[in-house]
DNA sequence: CTTATGACTATGA
DNA sequence: TTCATAGCCATAA
């Protein structure tokens, strides 16, 4: 369950950032909540949630870590760019 | 066991 | 472009 979602989260590298469908797409179902529901079952303890977002690149707005903008910060000091409120998924956007 | 809610995404207005 | 609704699955009550 969970399991496959951390293998691939912590699949991330530095600098990059996937997005919910993205995990989903891997794990071969369609269900984004699921993802979600892993990560808040996990929290950020030992997982790096914050590099997962949203569709368009926006954060979990309330259920982050400590805060949205804190994710930012933490992307931020990965290297990833960010468009406005959201990542640059076109630059940061992890590819298998 | 059934109902309700939720770190989502896609489609429609 | 932004807001609202429907669909999918798991966890909580």
């Amino acid at each position: 369950m969970f399991a496959e979602v951390y293998q691939i989260v912590q699949r991330i590298p530095i600098g990059k950032v996937a997005t919910y469908g993205q995990i989903v797409r891997i794990l071969g179902t369609r269900d984004s909540r699921r993802v979600g529901h892993a990560l808040h079952a996990n929290k950020d303890r030992k997982v790096p949630c914050h590099r997962v977002v949203f569709a368009d690149g926006s954060l979990a707005p309330g259920y982050a870590f400590g805060g949205a903008k804190i994710q930012r910060l933490k992307l931020e000091s990965e290297g990833v760019k960010f468009k406005g409120n959201k990542v640059n998924l076109e630059r940061c956007r992890w590819s298998r």
